[in-house]
DNA sequence: TACAAATTTGTAATCATTACAATTTTGATT
DNA sequence: AATCAAAATTGTAATGATTACAAATTTGTA
C-alpha cells in the first residue's frame, strides 16, 4: 500500500484535485501495475468504497490519463486498460490467457527521427501480442486439437 | 484499380478461398491504404454489391487479419482499422481529425532481445499519436481558447 | 451558515461488434 | 443437368463497453 501522501502529491503533481475516490483509484492503480480494465478497478474498490459509481471509475481514469498520470492502453481490443506506470516501455499482451505484461524498450527515437517535422509526436506506445510462458504450451495443444 | 489476379493471388497466397465479397473487400484494402475502418469498407462497397452485408465485412476482415493477408489495428479507440501494407512500418494517429497515416519504422530488434525467452512475439506493431501537419495549428487555437 | 462550483452518482442512451439461425452459393458427384 | 453437403453470406437480435446527462452530493469560500 503506497503512501497516502505519495498519491496525494502525484495527483497534484498532475494537477488533479484530490478527492476521496480520485485517491483511491491513483492509490490502486499504483499498487496493482497489472495494467487492470476499468471494471476491475471498480470492482476492486466498490467494497471499500460502497457509494462508487462506475462513472466516476470511467471519468477519473480519463482524467488522469488526459492529464499524463497514468497510461492508457488499447491493447486489448475489447477493454480499455491503465497503467501507472509512465515510463517508457512497451507492452506485451497474451493472445491466449489475455495477460498485459510490461516490457523493456531501449529506444525508439528511430521513429522520431524518421518523422520529423512532419507530424507532432505527443505520445507513442508498442504493442507486441503472442504468448506469455505459461500459455505458450496449452495455446500449442489448443490448436493441435483444433 | 488492382488486377483481379492479383487480389486473388494475395489472397490464395494466405489461404483465403476467393468470392465475390472476399475480392471485393481486399481489392479495396489494397487500393485504399489509408486504413479504412469496417463501416468505411462496407459502405463504399455496398453501392456496387447492393446484397452486402456489414456481417460479412466484419468476419472477412477477421479471417483476412487471423490468416495474415492485412493487419488489424486498434490505434483508434472506437473502431478497429485494417490496414493492405503488412510490412513493417508503425502508425501514426492524428487526435485532432483522428486520420491514421503510416510512420517509417527503422528497428524493433531491441525489444525482440530483451525478452528472449520470456514470451513468443509473433505480432507488434508501434502507435503514435499526436497531431498532423494540417491540424497542429487548429489544435493550438482550440486549446488557446478552451 | 449560505451559496456557487466542482465532483459524484445512477440511469438511460449509443454504438461497435458478435451470435446465430436462415438463406444462398459453391463445388463435387452422379 | 440434377442432387446434395459444405462453405459462405445475410439479416436480425443480442452483447457489452463506453458516454451523455441530469440529479444529488460534496467542497471551498465568503
Amino acid at each position: 500500500m503506497k503512501n497516502q501522501h505519495e498519491v496525494i502529491a502525484k495527483l497534484e503533481q498532475f494537477g488533479v484535485k484530490p478527492s476521496l475516490q480520485r485517491i483511491a483509484i491513483m492509490d490502486y492503480l499504483m499498487n496493482n501495475l497489472v495494467h487492470p480494465t476499468v471494471d476491475t478497478v471498480f470492482s476492486s474498490l466498490s467494497a471499500s468504497i460502497p457509494t462508487l459509481s462506475k462513472t466516476t471509475v470511467y471519468s477519473t481514469l480519463k482524467l488522469l490519463a488526459q492529464q499524463g498520470a497514468v497510461l492508457e492502453l488499447n491493447i486489448d481490443d475489447k477493454n480499455v486498460r491503465y497503467d501507472a506506470n509512465i515510463s517508457r516501455h512497451a507492452h506485451f499482451r497474451c493472445k491466449f490467457c489475455g495477460s498485459v505484461h510490461d516490457l523493456p524498450l531501449a529506444s525508439l527515437d528511430a521513429v522520431a527521427v524518421e518523422t520529423a517535422g512532419k507530424f507532432v509526436i505527443t505520445e507513442s506506445q508498442l504493442y507486441c501480442k503472442g504468448y506469455c510462458d505459461s500459455c505458450k504450451d496449452k495455446a500449442e495443444s489448443v490448436a493441435r486439437s483444433a
